[in-house]
Order: C-alpha cells, then sequence, then structure tokens
RNA sequence: GUGGGCGUGGCCUAAUGGUUAAGGCUCCUGACUGUGGCUCAGGCAACUGUGGGUUCGAGUCCCACCGUCCACCCCA
C-alpha cells in the first residue's frame, strides 16, 4: 500500500507550529475587535462566476490558478482564491447596505490558488482579511493602513517597508495607460519579451518587471502619480497628509501595481526581508467599483489580507518569541491497579475544578515519572497503596525534585495554590 | 507553464561500483521489583522516492516519471 501524501503546495500545521499561529490569529482578531471591525465567515467555495466577476477575468488568479470543480449538482463552484469577492457578495446578499456606515468587516482563513510553491508561496494558505465598505473618504484608507501597522507593531516585527501608491480610477487610468503604452511602444527594442507581452495583456505589470535591461524604460517611464484626475490626487494627498502626521514611514512607489481589476486609487503592500523572493506580507487598497460591479448598489470600499505563513516566516526570521500554548501542569501516576480508580476519580475531578491534569495510561512508576517529565508536567501526584492507606496523595515537584503529601480534602484547591506559584 | 538544486528509518547524516545499508537524535524497555532528568545496556524502525537501463554486481552511473526546495510568471 503506498503511503498517502499531503497534495502539492499544502501543509501539516503541526503542534509546535501553533503557537507562533495562534499568537498572529489571535493579535489579529484582537486588533480587529478594538477597531470595530465584525467577524464574518463565508464559506471556503462560491460559484466560479463570481470570482471570475470579482476577481477579474484577464487576471492570472482567474485563467490559471483557480481550484474550480462541478459538484453533484453541477453546480460550478470554486475554492475561494481570496477574500474580497466572497465578503463582498456577503454584504450584499445580507443587505449590509442597511448597515450603519461604515461596515467593517475582517475574516481569518484558507486560500487556495493553484500555483507552483516556491519559499513563502503555497496552493493552500491562510489570510487575515480587513475590509472597511461604504466609506468613499480616505480616512478609511487610513483606518485600513492603520489596522496593518499596529497588527506588525503588536507583532514586534522590525525592517517592514510600507509601499504605498495611487492606481487611479477609471476616468484616468487609461490615459495614464495610454501614456505608458507610448512610452514602451517608443523604446520597443530596449526591453524584455516579457513586457512585449505584458504590454498587450496587462501594461501596468512592466512597471515591477525585474530585468535589468527594463530598468533606464521603467526609470523614464511616466508616473501615474502624475496622471492622476483632480478626485484621485485630492484623495492621494490627503491620504499621505494623515500619514504624515501620525509620523508613519512609508514608501511611495510608483511602481506598485495590483494584477486585480477592481482596485481603484490607493494600493499598499508591506514588505519582510529575510523570506525569500515572496516579500509582500500584506496587500490591499481600494476598490469602489466592486460592490456595483458585483450587483449592489454604488458603494466605495478599501481592504487588505495579510499571509499568516509569510507573517509566521517573519516571525522565525526575526526570531519573535511567542508564548507557548497552556499545557497541563499535573500529571498522575498510579502504582497498583487497586489505585486506579482513586486516579481515575482524581483526574476527573481535578479537571471538574478547571486543573489542567493528564494522567498515565500504563507502564512501571519510573516510566509514568518519565512520561510527566517528557510532557512537560511540572508536578507528579502520585497514588498507591501507601497513600490510599492514608487517604492522601503524594506530589512531587519535578521541577525541584521535592515531595510531601496532601490528604484529599481540598486537594484542588491546594493545588490550585501550587500552580500559581504559592 | 518555464528553469535550476536535491531525494538513504519519524528527523539529521555516513557508506573508493563489491558481504547482511552504518551512526546520531527521537521513541520504547531495563539497570533502579514505589520515583523523572544524567549515565550505561538493549530494543522498535529503511524493499536507499518510483519504474526502466548499463554491469558479474547499483544507495552510488544513465534515462524517464514523481516528490521537494529555490527562482521566473504572479501574488499573501
Amino acid at each position: 500500500m503506498p503511503r498517502f501524501k499531503r497534495p502539492t503546495g499544502t501543509q501539516d500545521i503541526l503542534p509546535q507550529e501553533q503557537p507562533y499561529w495562534h499568537h498572529v490569529v489571535q493579535t489579529a482578531e484582537r486588533l480587529a475587535l478594538r477597531y470595530g471591525y465584525g467577524r464574518l465567515d463565508t464559506p471556503i467555495f462560491e460559484e466560479t462566476a463570481l470570482f471570475a466577476r470579482g476577481v477579474g477575468g484577464a487576471t492570472d488568479i482567474v485563467e490559471k490558478e483557480m481550484y474550480s470543480f462541478k459538484d453533484k449538482g453541477g453546480h460550478d463552484l470554486t475554492l475561494r482564491p481570496e477574500f474580497t469577492a466572497g465578503v463582498v457578495r456577503a454584504y450584499i446578499e445580507n443587505g449590509m447596505q442597511k448597515l450603519p456606515k461604515p461596515v467593517k468587516l475582517y475574516s481569518i482563513g484558507p486560500i487556495f490558488r493553484y500555483e507552483r510553491p516556491q519559499a513563502g508561496r503555497f496552493r493552500q494558505f491562510h489570510q487575515f482579511n480587513a475590509e472597511i465598505l461604504g466609506v468613499a473618504d480616505p480616512l478609511a484608507d487610513l483606518e485600513t493602513m492603520l489596522l496593518a501597522w499596529d497588527l506588525y507593531e503588536h507583532l514586534e516585527f522590525g525592517g517592514l517597508s510600507f509601499q504605498l501608491n495611487s492606481t487611479g480610477c477609471p476616468t484616468c487610468r487609461p490615459g495614464y495607460i495610454e501614456a505608458l503604452v507610448a512610452h514602451y511602444r517608443a523604446h520597443y527594442d530596449q526591453i524584455c519579451d516579457d513586457c512585449k507581452r505584458r504590454l498587450e495583456t496587462n501594461p501596468l505589470r512592466v512597471l515591477d518587471c525585474k530585468k535589468a535591461q527594463c530598468q533606464p524604460v521603467i526609470a523614464s517611464a511616466p508616473r501615474i502619480t502624475e496622471h492622476l484626475c483632480d478626485d484621485c490626487r485630492l484623495h492621494f494627498q490627503t491620504l499621505r497628509g494623515y500619514l504624515d502626521t501620525l509620523g508613519k514611514p512609508y514608501t511611495i512607489n510608483p511602481r506598485l501595481v495590483r494584477g486585480l481589476d477592481y482596485y481603484t486609487k490607493t494600493v499598499f503592500e508591506v514588505w519582510a526581508e529575510g523570506i525569500g523572493a515572496q516579500a509582500a506580507v500584506c496587500g490591499g487598497g481600494r476598490y469602489d467599483g466592486l460592490v456595483e460591479l458585483l450587483g449592489g448598489p454604488p458603494t466605495p470600499a478599501v481592504g487588505f489580507a495579510a499571509g499568516i505563513e509569510r507573517v509566521v516566516m517573519v516571525m522565525k526570521a526575526q526570531g519573535v518569541a511567542v508564548p507557548p500554548l497552556p499545557a497541563p501542569t499535573f500529571f498522575i501516576a498510579w502504582l497498583e491497579k487497586s489505585a486506579r480508580p482513586l486516579a481515575v476519580r482524581l483526574l476527573v475531578e481535578l479537571r471538574a475544578a478547571d486543573l489542567g491534569v493528564q494522567m498515565a495510561m500504563g507502564g512501571s512508576l519510573r516510566s509514568q515519572l518519565r512520561q510527566a517529565n517528557r510532557r512537560g508536567a511540572r508536578f507528579v501526584l502520585i497514588v498507591g497503596g501507601d497513600e490510599l492507606a492514608r487517604g492522601e496523595v503524594a506530589c512531587k515537584n519535578l521541577l525541584d525534585g521535592g515531595q510531601e503529601s496532601f490528604p484529599l480534602e481540598n486537594l484542588a484547591e491546594r493545588l490550585r495554590r501550587l500552580e500559581a506559584g504559592g
């Protein structure tokens, strides 16, 4: 029988990894709630058409990265390749436009994209996602960015760089793309083959080409920030004004663009060093046209997603300490078979008193103590014939080796004090 | 989809083309029949990723496939 293996690009998140995950998720969730976001859980799969429409048919995600399938009822479904489309669908379907604005929603869960795995890239990965719907003012952009900032500050990250740009809107972006394409046509013999292709499919993408030969052409290319319409320019200036007032460091990156069609105005990413080529730990921006595109009322919106795997990679690369998960302090060892009923009763009673207790499932006393030690218990309660006769249990402290006897009366109370360090 | 590196017990590593694939870690047991950690002894555990080929003989050389890692593409 061949052994089963996990599918390419998926991971088992083992117990020793969980402290990192728990810390990230708990920190993100605590901050989101403090900021006034409500948690929204949407299905892991949606109608394929939702993503095709919402993410954009010309994007790589829709063209080649979706996990799509037909269920037994013949419905075309897709494992979500991002959160936003599903969140917007839920917003419309549940009538959230009737809620007081802004509507602030966060989500946490798995995301699926069929890609070749590499450092920091997986086929199933996890995102923390936050969206603000119903507010056009740059204050919403700011609020979104502040949450991202706060998250990384609470995780005690250093060396992050916040990249900011405006990608314009349907009013000004076509004009900019025209100017960009014209510039590239004028230097057509100097650019790489990939960029020649991008020029046809997704012209904005030429801006983040990494080939050396393209760098001079990029450097001399027109900048979108100089082609913004009045509305977009004012929006961008206002947002920058807020950030400057708060003293938040950021880098204006005219080459920062998005592969998803629905972005307008603000785009931002957070980059980390030391985790490989996939440095973006967080990406987001404004998408004022999406709600309407998906059949809802015209609704401005802004949001971001952070990749939890990449955040965990940064924590490890930077040696960030994470609190350990709670583990049982007490371990019950027993001797004669006659002591087992008492041991089992103790186990249940102490747990009912909210203490963390495990019990040996077998083995000699030596073996049981070894088990206790390996499992990280601090105290071992030894239940044997001698103790039984006296109505006591022995309690051995594994840290200093000391041992004393406790009567069964008020045992839970006594152990609680012991655990607290008394 | 494209390119490159790498595949030996659960993990790490060894084995000039030549017996029965070796060691360390982990795990289990015992020395210590009612006391963990340290030490010592022993034990469990691998058809060397899969399938072909070369050879008297392949973990080792060749080919293909698969997996994995890294990079491109693109993104979290």
